[in-house]
DNA sequence: TTGAAAGCGCTAACAC
DNA sequence: GTGTTAGCGCTTTCAA
């Protein structure tokens, strides 16, 4: 007969080492190097001490561990809004590769609001993680500043890359990536292109919209200032910007976000004002989020490897912490794939 | 002239606290005592003790106090999946309330693999987290049994209720918001309704269909063998259902599936397949992702309050953590809002 | 091949 | 009001 389990918090007291080396009747010292494997132990008094930790279900403590060797085996992952699409995938990419190494993530949500990304930075630095890992988010000289930055651990960027700060850094072929976007769509007869940007403090946003500007001046077509407007990455600024350029006397033909989620409102409002896409507007957005592939939204983008980001970095800042800061910052970039979908289609004769 | 950060590790010492008692000319107890606002200072000093700690920048460390106080202040949260669309949104909700008590949250993902979840528990028990929350998963018999049960701290389960463990719970009303969603179809005239369940294992997926088939057999209306279909709460199974139901002699008018990711995957099957929505067929889900709401997708569906899920569990969390295991066991049962949008309509006549 | 002992940085009990 | 001291549970020299 199986009895519940009680989750209330009763949770009885752990064996110490000091009682699996009482057990054993050999020094914690012992029981110590059986478990870390470091120096050679009788095979006879191994397999004693193995049989009791086993026994007594013990566990070293990871807390008097870390106050020992000043490590806590623990990430701090700082990301704008975990609910953003773009970032769970990348966050899955950090978890499975710092699981891999036992190492744990803390999940910091910072809402992009700098007197949070500053406290909680903050807080990770007091609380001594291994690493950090910043999410599409950076570091301006003034939050620089405010933290106490003599203290800062190994730190990784994910697509936004600060001038300020010396580190390893992970992206994506921004640049290639809408090149080759804005290809497709001059392929397709597109010269009236609108861009809706990122913030310019991000520099995938930036590398994107260059992107945009380059290959328009290439083929020679010109760029209509109200065709640029600035967006956030959210869905919501993707709203605003196709109300706005919705106003416009002339229309563009095709609508490209430096975003999925800001093409997806686009095409919400396109939809609710009974613009046909592609026949009327081609749209295309960057990241290929989840949301992106279902049949009913089915938005040409570029596709970065949300997952592979993620896993990247992670292994990055654990090669960082293992190897010191001797090494040299590096800096990588995966490939961006562009993925023909139903949103773009022949640009609308005029 | 700014200078770049190093953010490759190369974090200096950080004073103890003793270097701010011997700073101050005081005791480390009275820093301690300063900090911590426990026994009444003199001013004085306790201004003195204030002011050297600023400036030799001291933070006290989370991991020896951890070791002194037997605490770690992190909970671990164990999700099956976080890019799951419902996750992200209940994981925002804890980490909020946890964040305003100073608490880490230390994230995990199983896969929903059972022995993934037993090594995930059993490294957050070894690690000493105060608390525990598992979003939709649960634990069977024989999965306690593979932990060390007796050292689990309090643990409280969302969506996911077990009868092998006594402790607290949040969840929503499933029965009542599956009955409200079912008399809308019936008020539209449907009476071939089809089902498409989760896992058996799932209080909440249990509870949902079982208020599909009450609600029918409430009307008279027969529930068809070949009408419920097993899925998995991801859009894959939604997929498969509707590929099954679709080879039907007789269709349905009306699919509902227990979770919107489900739901969703129909819709992208009838697209596919040409079937008009809601014309053809009404579709509904529940839980009312973010991407529901796009008018692109205007799935009628049941709002789970997902963030408030999530703030309410580690809510329950922290006061059992501190209340001791003393206090009664509690369940919250949040309320559900039907939302009509555009995937339901009228019946078609046969 | 093993043990003894110091100490990581903090808090709490006990003194004064 | 404040100081002294004993650990929390572990790893790591230094000795044997």
């Amino acid at each position: 007969m199986a009895t519940r389990i009680n989750a209330l918090g009763t949770a009885s007291k752990r064996p110490t080492i000091l009682d699996v080396a009482a057990a054993c009747g050999v020094s914690p010292a012992t029981v110590s190097n059986v478990l870390a494997e470091k120096r050679h132990i009788a095979e006879s008094t191994r397999a004693l001490v193995l049989e009791k930790v086993r026994e007594l279900g013990y566990v070293a403590s990871a807390t008097a561990r870390g106050l020992r060797m000043s490590r806590t085996w623990s990430i701090g992952v700082v990301v704008g809004d975990i609910a953003n699409p773009f970032n769970p995938e990348v966050v899955r990419g950090i978890e499975e590769t710092l699981w891999a190494k036992k190492n744990s993530l803390i999940l910091c949500n910072t809402d992009s609001v700098s007197e949070r990304k500053v406290a909680y930075l903050q807080n990770l630095i007091d609380k001594h993680v291994d690493g950090l890992i910043l999410i599409s988010q950076s570091l301006t000289q003034k939050e620089a500043n405010a933290l106490d930055m003599s203290r800062l651990p190994p730190l990784v960027t994910i697509n936004r890359f600060s001038e300020v700060i010396e580190g390893d850094h992970v992206t994506v072929q921004n640049e290639g990536g809408v090149r080759e976007l804005m290809q497709h769509l001059f392929d397709l007869g597109h010269q009236r292109i609108a861009f809706i940007k990122g913030m310019t403090s991000s520099t995938s946003a930036k590398e994107r919209y260059d992107a945009y500007r380059s290959s328009m001046k290439k083929m020679g077509f010109p760029v209509d200032r109200n065709f640029v407007i600035q967006g956030d990455y959210t869905m919501e600024s993707g709203v605003e910007a196709a109300n706005k350029l919705l106003e416009l006397p002339g229309l563009p033909t095709a609508i490209v976000a430096a975003n999925d989620a800001m093409a997806i409102g686009v095409l919400g409002v396109l939809r609710d004002r009974g613009v046909s896409v592609p026949n009327d507007i081609s749209v295309a957005g960057f990241d290929d989020i989840f949301m992106a592939r279902h049949p009913l939204i089915a938005l040409t983008t570029v596709e970065q490897p949300k997952y592979e980001t993620g896993a990247t970095a992670a292994r990055l800042l654990l090669e960082r912490i293992e190897d010191g800061p001797e090494t040299a910052v590096r800096r990588v970039t995966l490939d961006a794939t562009l993925k023909i979908r139903g949103t773009t289609g022949h640009a609308k004769p005029d």
